[in-house]
DNA sequence: GCCTCTCAGCTGTAT
DNA sequence: ACAGCTGAGAGGCCC
């Protein structure tokens, strides 16, 4: 393969990921060595949300009275259950009825979230004084007007769904952490009452022991009620602000926790006979949303008809066969009166993922089925007929209205249907495994962009961090006394360190609950073995990623399997060096600082991970000798030797967050980088996180401040990488 | 009008 | 294979 020279207009981001280094001769003693930080900076966000603020004027405020004098009736309501979820008390430990603004100090370390002004960009839209439900216009369909006056605020709503989003992913971790815990415990006492038993040979008395996981994403939606994160609690006809047509979910749960189907089970979301007390505009019930199920495999892409059964008549309990007749009530009735009333209904189709393994034979995701929201349907008839087992069922025939965007076949089908399954199948294959073999999985080049294709040249792969030579790496520190695999966070050493909590959950080979200050790993030294919880970013790569060739931001990298929220994708890996040292370097974008005793302490305009202060204060004072309240020490420089980290481009919305790690040693100013899934990241989605540099923190060699725009690409992209 | 009770509805995950 | 939990709607109760 013959090296390119890249043509500098490749590259309006400069010479991001690019191994040839481009305008070296312009820059004669050039500041511009560029780093990134684990840390992003909020100045432009924040501004986007005060002008959104702004927006919505004090019109709002009335409306916004209103609304929390509901949700405190809906805190009352969902008070007692929450006691009976457990222990886990999610953020802001919501006393009832007390409405709490969020901090959303998840995934990428983005503040603000959902719960602040919660439902805010919608309601503005949507309140009527007569609380008529949200409807864009009669055929539900935002007409072009409405359509430019609202882009804006779409923008911040589809922030605001994915923020919802995470933090039901996050309430769902803590759960199934919890989960966990209590199956270990009661695994342990069950092995111990065996024990027991069989050495005293006597009836021990019955040890009821529940091993399956008790429905963790439900207790995540029943916190999110309680809590009041649900983005749309109220149920609308028609779109609903953020999400468009095309937009994936990963679960029932994700649509609840949004409201964009109100129910995690129901098939028909629909507005019950209580809403016309106080809207006589329809006559109620009538349908907002319906999920198609597993059914749609089969069907023609682009399909715009659909019939649907109605709901009713099941055995719920068994084979799941009709067994009664289905009766023209509730689902049924609602979109009945669709019909007539000539009400839109939100389409939803739900997809099984083809298979859950990857190449490396493990099992690779916890997606196994995703819905589409396919766009708004009308119902144009319905008609009772006798079904397979005889007895009467509903059927609804739907017709998608015109005027919305066509559906691709990869929006419409899980992408993964399209992911190649060897090597031959790949496009534009330029190198087989760019890793020569040390991952655990190659790692292909593609290039779909050059004439001549050309792959990955000017480095050196490697899957671990090199020490520079005048730089004292730390001693592998002492480590816990577990035997086989961690358990038990109260005795573990390195479970205390963390807080008396393990950082990660066992699920899908380990996914770490939230975005910590810094995760203290079991190392060398400690008495478990490899297949220990605490020990998952030391894992290798897990997903079968790829690395292609884009027209304007040079290499990036994209997974050919799902990634689960949470999940390790891989280390930044390059030379540990001295920061001082690296200033001499001309043009390198591969450095990144280990700014992790920065970002615990706020410092540097980074963004604290933790507001409350979970990382107790005799925790830094013994991992931190005050030497360097500044600027970083030390950083990875992964521009003449790296892993796959260093061809993820950044971009302003990420879906990867940065967290450090610390597993042989305990010097936060050594901590490994590890990138983790701020989302649930379906296949082919590029791989991004922020890089977090501080705008105008960036000098050139004349002195002024050097500016780069960004084209991430992302709705609220901050336009500038620096 | 408010409160309480009943029951339809089918997914997610472990085995 | 099986646990899971909301919310519509009906009925009862009180003012």
């Amino acid at each position: 393969m013959v090296p390119k020279t890249e043509k500098s207009s490749d590259f309006e981001m400069p010479a991001r990921n690019s191994d040839e280094t481009v305008e070296k001769k312009n820059v004669a003693k050039d500041m511009s060595v560029q780093r990134r930080a684990s840390a992003r900076i909020q100045a432009a966000k924040q501004k986007a949300e005060e002008e959104l603020h702004a927006r919505r004027g004090a019109v709002v405020v009335e409306e916004e009275k209103e609304k929390e004098e509901k949700r405190v009736k809906v805190a009352k309501k969902w008070s007692k259950k929450r006691v009976r979820n457990g222990e886990y008390l999610g953020e802001g430990e919501v006393v009832v009825g007390v409405a709490s603004p969020k901090k959303g100090n998840n995934g990428s370390g983005n503040e603000d979230g959902v719960g602040e002004g919660e439902g805010g960009v919608a309601s503005s839209l949507a309140k009527k004084p007569n609380r008529r439900p949200f409807m864009q216009d009669q055929n539900g369909v935002g007409d072009s007007e409405n359509a430019v006056a609202n882009s804006a605020e779409n923008k911040g709503a589809a922030l605001r769904v994915k923020e919802t989003i995470r933090v039901y992913n996050k309430h769902y971790l803590h759960f199934v952490q919890e989960e966990e815990k209590r199956c270990g415990k009661a695994k342990a006492e069950s092995e111990a009452a065996k024990k027991s038993k069989s050495s005293k040979s006597k009836k021990a008395g019955p040890l009821e022991v529940k091993k399956t996981h008790q429905r963790p994403d439900l207790k995540a939606l029943s916190m999110m009620m309680t809590n009041n994160e649900i983005l749309y609690p109220e149920k609308r006809i028609g779109d609903l602000p953020g999400i468009e047509a095309g937009h994936q979910f990963f679960s029932r749960g994700e649509m609840v926790a949004v409201g964009f189907h109100s129910h995690w089970l129901n098939g028909i979301d629909y507005m019950g006979k209580s809403y016309g007390k106080v809207n006589s505009i329809y006559e109620y019930p009538i349908a907002v949303a319906i999920v198609l199920s597993g059914q749609y495999e089969d069907d023609v892409d682009n399909a715009d008809d659909v019939v649907y059964t109605g709901q009713g008549g099941h055995n719920l309990t068994g084979d799941k066969r009709q067994i009664n007749d289905q009766k023209l009530e509730r689902g049924n009735l609602a979109l009945k009166n669709c019909i007539e009333q000539d009400v839109p209904v939100r389409v939803i189709r739900g997809h099984k993922s083809s298979n859950g393994k990857s190449s490396n034979g493990k099992s690779s995701n916890g997606a196994t089925k995703i819905y589409t929201y396919d766009g708004l349907y009308k119902v144009i008839k319905y008609w009772a007929e006798k079904g397979i087992s005889g007895f009467t069922v509903y059927k609804f025939q739907l017709k998608r209205i015109e005027g919305q965007p066509l559906m691709t076949t990869n929006q419409v089908y899980f992408t993964r249907g399209r992911v190649p399954q060897s090597t031959a199948e790949i496009r534009g294959l330029v190198c087989e495994d760019i890793t020569g073999g040390q991952e655990n999985i190659p790692i292909p080049a593609t290039n779909l962009v050059d004439d001549p294709p050309v792959a990955p040249t000017g480095f050196t792969y490697c899957n671990s961090v090199k020490v520079a030579k005048n730089v004292k790496f730390p001693k592998a520190a002492t480590g816990c006394k577990c035997k086989g695999v961690c358990i038990d966070s109260t005795t573990c050493e390195c479970a205390l360190r963390n807080g008396s909590e393990f950082p990660y959950v066992a699920q899908n080979g380990g996914r770490l609950v939230e975005a910590k200050d810094v995760v203290f790993e079991c190392g060398p030294n400690c008495g478990c073995d490899e297949t220990c919880v605490n020990r998952t970013s030391q894992k290798g790569i897990r997903y079968r990623l790829e690395v292609f060739r884009t027209a304007k931001k040079g290499w990036a990298v994209r997974s050919w399997d799902f990634i689960p929220a949470g999940a390790p994708v891989c280390e930044y890996t390059g030379i540990l060096a001295r920061t001082e040292d690296m200033d001499s370097v001309l043009e390198n974008n591969y450095i990144f600082e280990i700014d992790c005793l920065q970002t615990i302490k706020g410092l540097g305009g980074r963004e604290r991970r933790s507001q409350s202060g979970t990382f107790p204060s005799n925790l830094l004072d013994k991992y931190d000798d005050h030497g360097s309240d500044g600027a970083p020490e030390y950083c990875i420089d992964a521009g003449p030797t790296g892993n796959i980290a260093r061809f993820i481009n950044h971009c302003c919305e990420p879906n990867l967050f940065v967290q450090c790690v610390l597993s042989t040693h305990h010097n936060l100013k050594f901590a490994r980088v590890v990138l983790f899934a701020a989302d649930n990241i379906p296949p082919l989605q590029e791989l991004t996180y922020d890089y977090g540099y501080e705008l105008d923190s960036v000098l050139g060699p004349d002195g002024k401040v050097k500016q780069v725009t960004c084209y991430c690409g992302a709705p609220g992209c901050r336009k500038r990488l620096f």
